[in-house]
DNA sequence: AATGAATGAGCCTTCATTCAT
DNA sequence: TATGAATGAAGGCTCATTCAT
């Protein structure tokens, strides 16, 4: 199963692993203050994955701060400890999200696939991660409402990724020469849509499994973006 | 220019005509309240068109009663002689522009075209009228969290009509015969995050025309959906 | 049965009659405008009635005018050709509503009654009334909030009468001769504290009827709550 | 005088003791939450003792929730820390101050008292409680629009107990055999009224004292209102 | 670090009353 | 008289953030 690909975490563990490199990093994606004790990073972690459940549930607005120290377990004034404020919260987890899904993509795609095995394998990991994380499509989405900046980072990063792939195939002799920016974001939409309708709305009726849909899509591809021999 | 076929309005006329209608409407989409009088008719399209601006400037959290009714020019309390609540509003608009999306699209297809230039004029349409009511895709994106149920609905509707074209492309022998509904979420990816790139965030710097890109995304329809002579 | 004796009406025809004297009288216990069509009498009443109903079920503050127009089966804006304010209303029907309960528990008393005979026919008649009009006892009482000056004066001119009743029963040799306004108060409570009980909350399980009820009042007015040697 | 039999505080002492004993309380009286420092006592206590005073003067739909802060001098956020709603203070206030009643009327009973001399010290009383505080009176008067329930419940829990003291004297073969349910309620009600009248409405001209008032009440339970052959 | 009380700006909504037709 | 839209003050409540312990 492809489900391995997926990162099975909320991506919190990313956020702290880069917490330890604030200081050397020029532009700190977290703005998740440091805990200089094991006890503060434990809270910092109950922090981190309550909110990604409220977010995910509720929405930002709707969920509190003390909703989220509530489900955290901790004082509603500890949260101020952690976070500048209820935005800083969400600011990183958006972008630490947004990393873990191209991270998810990518360790799917291995050494010697073809450049239609890479779209096929990288849109299965997807439907995978976004299966098993809802929240995050959801947390990622409200960001154009709240984080825009991110919201627009994250799609154009992730097309600027596919982009390449196509590039890649093209170099490969694969895929046709003309394909650019207008095709990578044409994939990229196939591939959030299928991810909404299959993975965040999938139905008990739905019988195709996630291999079976990218491959569906994939043959659209083929027969679309592959050179006549 | 394709722009003739966007409807050049925010969707208060439709809402407005189907007030004049919801007698016989079995199922009424507006939860406007109905004025009896012509002044009144004149302060709800005041009022939705002010809220039409504010929610996509500022997203529903933001705008508030107190805000709608300051750009309308009219009292705070009026509000809700035409609406029960903010919510009410939000919806009754979201489920207006929904309807209005697709009737500009549909509006762009004539008769004697081909499935493919079927789908390259309704592209062209969206993108139009995308660039010209960017807060209608603001405001039906923020559905999701505001009123989940019409977002859904929303995109599910286009689905289902992609999917009937898509069906009938392969009845007129141009399509393949196995497309189905993940072909036809895939299509309205492309088409959504190519209208996000290129109507919601055009740059500058982009040089293609809306029916440029529309081809483009059409090549990819036509090598992959075309049946192999 | 002295359900005879109760005023089958709300009051609104006493204060409909009190209109017609209104030029003359020095002190206009109605703040009802005087309607001069036949029209205007007949939206006046309908307003009474909807408001005793109104005010009975909902009480002042949860009744708003433009529910009670609602119920009415008036515009909004018309009350106020009837009445100054909310208040007033709630004045009228307050005062009409004092008058009406004693008129029903004097029509009760006839001639040739021992005094003994006219506290229980009064008493009889007054959990008539009540019970078939809950919604004067519960208007009445509200008015200790709304209208402190005809709460207290209805029941002043209550306690009034029966002091006089009293005294008469005094005079008869039947009462004793230092029955005076403590014990007329007391009577009163009674009286209004056992229709609390068995008119307004009358529960099904109840088996005693009015008059049985009035007779075991009756016999502690008559020797009080001692054993007779 | 019998002043020392009522409790001289207006039931927030009691609120405030119950709530200390919430966890061993199977049915919490209060609604109030339960402060946990020492500050948090405190405050709760200057909002019971302003509501009580709002409440008492104004009256429940006069009083609003930023008077009764301001008069507590606290924040007006600060009250929704200790209370749910304006509503749930005024339950708060309503069952507690009902409690109080209660007690002061059963400290004034001595042991070694006749049935008669029973009523007559709880009349007193009631007579000197209420002088004390006569907003206790309004609002549990209000409470019959505010919270009906425990208005009834309220007088339900009265006449059971003068019931229980006149079952009392008919065993002590001081009173008949036969009073019940509605001598208990015909027993409160005078109580009430002639407190209404005496202790609430008192005018300086007055003459009797409370003691006086409870003996004129108490003949008329002793042998009635009829004269003695 | 943790706690939880305190703060107050701000929001949605209600509704008595007025006004123009 | 009748109508119903318009008005705006007022109120209950929420919640991000601060503060004292």
């Amino acid at each position: 199963m492809a489900q391995k690909a997926a990162n099975g975490a909320t991506g919190s563990e990313a956020l702290e692993d880069s917490i330890g490199s604030v200081a050397a990093d020029p532009e700190p994606i977290s703005e998740a203050k440091v805990p200089r004790t094991e006890r503060g990073r434990r809270t910092l972690r109950k922090l981190l994955d309550a909110s990604a459940i409220e977010f995910g549930e509720k929405g930002f607005h709707e969920a509190s701060v003390s909703s989220i120290t509530r489900r955290a377990g901790i004082a509603l004034g500890s949260f101020y400890t952690y976070f500048d404020s209820k935005d800083a919260l969400f600011r990183a987890l958006v972008r630490d999200m947004s990393e873990n899904v191209g991270t998810s993509a990518r360790a799917a795609i291995a050494d010697g696939m073809s450049a239609l095995e890479i779209e096929r394998a990288a849109l299965t990991a997807f439907l995978d991660f976004a299966s098993a994380h809802k929240e995050v499509y959801r947390i990622i989405d409200e960001a154009e409402f709240v984080d825009p900046a991110s919201f627009r980072d994250h799609y154009e990063t992730i097309a600027a990724r596919i982009g390449q792939r196509l590039h890649a195939g093209s170099q490969g002799g694969e895929f046709r020469q003309d394909l650019g920016e207008v095709e990578a974001w044409a994939v990229m939409g196939m591939n959030v849509f299928v991810g909404l309708r299959y993975a965040i709305w999938a139905s008990e009726t739905d019988t195709l499994s996630h291999d079976d849909i990218a491959a569906q899509v994939n043959r659209l591809l083929e027969r679309g973006a592959t050179r006549r021999s």
